[in-house]
DNA sequence: TATTGTTATACTCTATAACTATA
DNA sequence: TATAGTTATAGAGTATAACAATA
């Protein structure tokens, strides 16, 4: 019997954890979704250009190519299309690194980051509607258990990539 | 200092929620890219590839395109790709609709519900191993806030559609 | 007329690999 | 040799619109 309850409770937490994963797949897809299709019917812009955007608004000394591609998580070969989108728009410049001629600063213009701050601004209320499903405390609660998982999902890669080596 | 405290309250709570929103989205983002890899190293499959089949199985009837298409959330082109693949491979079957001669009941070959099955099993122990960064309990607790924030969503998309009409 | 599904097309997002220019 | 960035290409994933067959 024991052993029976043992595997049943397996069982349980195999299922409760494909159920957990479906569910919150299901909010943030429908999540993302509304702020893509906001970002281009309000902006006429995209979540990674947003994104890039974001990373240089909170770097006031501008960001390398390669910095961009490491926060963004995405390979260089993207980022020199976004960069070279936004530059043409007049949003962000390539200037001259000073120690480094093989590398660039990426910074804001003036005008980029004026229309970074005025999109932020909206895209902060959006997400605040999205989100108002939850009490300050809820959204509390799940920040500090999202923290947990994060951890424990660096941790995995962490291995993986000891085991690789 | 009313006033004030409760501008700052308001201040706090978005950004409460934007930086719960960045951090969730991180998470969600990292799982479904380890899947997707999975999927592809392990069983030469993709996402929704995999979740059409999902689908099906959970209806041993079949399903129309069209009820395939709103499910997995994506416009009906879409579909007859992954359909005409799958079909390619032996995987889904297009039958005659018994009712309505426009429509066709797609359903898993018996070789189709092996291999997802075979596939399922071994998808539920990723899915296990990435969650295993919260405890049973706090498992539930997440469950159950997403399934108000679903909630909160589904009302959103309701009266949105209500404005529209 | 409205609906089911297909076709054709295009765009976003991404990865990989070969390339250049510096370091 | 190694690194920063670019270019070219390929593929996943998606949406849109025009179309044929049937309701």
């Amino acid at each position: 019997m024991a052993l029976v309850d043992a595997e049943s409770r397996v069982l349980d937490d195999h299922h409760q954890a494909i159920k957990l994963w479906l569910r919150m797949l299901a909010c943030t897809t429908r999540i993302e979704n509304v702020i893509r299709q906001k970002l281009r019917s309000e902006f006429g812009t995209t979540l990674p250009r947003f994104d890039l955007m974001a990373q240089l608004d909170r770097e006031s000394e501008g960001l390398s190519m390669g910095e961009l591609s490491a926060r963004m998580m995405v390979t260089g070969g993207n980022v020199t299309g976004i960069v070279d989108q936004l530059e043409g728009e007049g949003m962000v410049v390539r200037e001259d690194h000073p120690s480094d001629r093989r590398a660039y600063r990426v910074r804001l213009t003036p005008a980029g980051r004026r229309q970074f701050r005025r999109m932020a601004a909206v895209h902060e209320t959006w997400i605040v509607e999205l989100f108002d499903g939850w009490n300050a405390a809820q959204k509390t609660q799940v920040h500090g258990l999202f923290a947990t998982l994060k951890q424990h999902l660096a941790a995995l890669e962490e291995t993986k990539r000891q085991e690789s080596a």
